[in-house]
RNA sequence: GGGGAGGCGCCAAAGUUGGAGAGUUGGGGCGGACUGUAAAUCCGUUGGCUAAGCCUUAGGGGGUUCGAUUCCCUCCCUCCCCA
């Protein structure tokens, strides 16, 4: 089996369990920390590949089994000849299970051992998903990272429940990696698997749930069920107790996190890769987060603010628009408002992670972290006031 | 010039056989939320005040009535048809 991925370490902190380093893959190498916009069904919302790759330089994009399973469906991807070609978009691609339908679409599914049977929120028709089934469509997409199906738990989470679930979620680990081993890639690039940690935020149980992981063996290990609404200290004291039993030589992923401030809360946790629709989400509903804090584009005070909305920052939206023009596409409800802020935010992750990790590189991280999360975790308006 | 229809909150409408009205629906305005995307979505708010209450308010003015947004008179304005 020639599917070993390792994180290559250039550099650890001194004073946290932040990292830098890279992972290669077949189609690039991906330099960590890394955020990873999320393009659930082929498409990075309102934001063109192009523009992804030469504007955002995003390293690596998000794809979802669920979603793409039921539109386009497999046919139509192998068809394509995988979604990297479908979508034309030639670097890496990570591909969520569908867990975490189980925890968003929970009205929509029945959970066994088995495996969980979704209705479509298309069209009401049934479909289950087991963990050999979610690997035979991640087959199809051709992603480059494929994640394991499991139970993404919801919080407040019961102790007995959050352990049945984690339980039940390292038996499907098992068969996720055993149908790995039994299937081939289809398009001759390498694919790569991850398991997930889960176990609420009970650390006994997120200390069983890494053993056990690790035991079975993944290319790389991600941290899930957290950001569902617990607090942030909690999510924070989870993940830093949890890093400590994945091995140093593979990549940690953190699920769906986060806000900025979270993102670089975990790397100095040890964690290396993020994904969140929270920059591309947030941006269609005209929040913009910047290098002073955040801003909300449709309040009233930017009307006649002819300044830029970012003045450190090198995207489109920053180089040549005002807020006040921002501002007035989206009160005119023009999809070029959608485009731009969704270009910047996924912009300043992407520099907010490259920042992190060349401070993680010259030695200066946990104070960089500290001072930049206490000014970009408030609202513009409030940081000018103080 | 003649005939007809109609004017309610910031806007556009609904409704009211005379009694629930600061009151319906949509839009707009203002504010908030959003974390492995059922999201260009959702939520709150939107006359005034000395604020568990009170006041003002249905084009303007007047009248009938215990009671009028509703009925009558008059003036103003908008739209449609005819000349």
């Amino acid at each position: 089996m020639d599917c070993l991925l390792e994180l290559v370490l250039e550099k650890k902190d001194t004073n946290s369990k932040a990292r830098a380093g890279y992972i290669d893959t077949d189609h690039g190498r991906i330099q960590t920390p890394i955020f990873m916009p999320v393009g659930t069904q082929g498409t990075v919302k309102a934001v063109t590949q192009k523009s992804l790759k030469e504007e955002v330089e995003a390293q690596i994009i998000l794809g979802n089994t669920y979603h793409l399973y039921l539109r386009p469906g497999t046919e139509i991807l192998e068809k394509a000849g995988g979604l990297h070609k479908f979508m034309n978009w030639d670097k890496p691609i990570l591909t969520d299970s569908g867990g975490f339908q189980v925890y968003s679409l929970s009205e929509l599914r029945k959970l066994t051992e088995e495996g969980v049977k979704f209705r479509s929120h298309l069209d009401g028709s049934e479909h289950f998903f087991t963990p050999e089934k979610v690997i035979g469509i991640e087959r199809s997409i051709g992603s480059d990272i494929m994640m394991v199906l499991d139970e993404c738990t919801p919080y407040p989470c019961e102790y007995d429940y959050a352990k049945n679930s984690k339980d039940m979620t390292t038996r499907w680990a098992v068969r996720n990696k055993e149908a790995f081993e039994n299937s081939e890639p289809l398009y001759g690039h390498k694919q790569h698997l991850f398991g997930i940690v889960q176990g609420s935020v009970y650390k006994d149980l997120r200390e069983q749930s890494a053993r056990e992981l690790v035991d079975i063996g993944f290319d790389g290990y991600a941290v899930g069920g957290l950001a569902v609404g617990e607090p942030a200290e909690m999510m924070y004291d989870t993940v830093d107790f949890t890093t400590d039993f994945l091995p140093e030589d593979k990549p940690r992923y953190l699920m769906g996190v986060g806000r900025p401030e979270n993102i670089l809360e975990n790397i100095a946790r040890g964690i290396d890769m993020f994904d969140c629709v929270m920059p591309t989400r947030n941006a269609r509903n005209a929040y913009l987060f910047t290098s002073r804090g955040y801003l909300a584009m449709r309040n009233a005070r930017h009307k006649e603010d002819f300044t830029t909305v970012d003045p450190e920052c090198d995207c489109y939206l920053c180089k040549n628009f005002t807020k006040a023009y921002l501002r007035h596409l989206f009160i005119a409800n023009e999809i070029l408002a959608l485009q731009l802020a969704s270009l910047h935010n996924l912009r300043f992750y992407l520099n907010l992670v490259t920042k992190a990790r060349e401070h993680i590189i010259a030695g200066t991280f946990t104070e960089w972290k500290n001072e930049t999360v206490k000014i970009i975790s408030k609202n513009v308006n409030s940081t000018q006031e103080d």
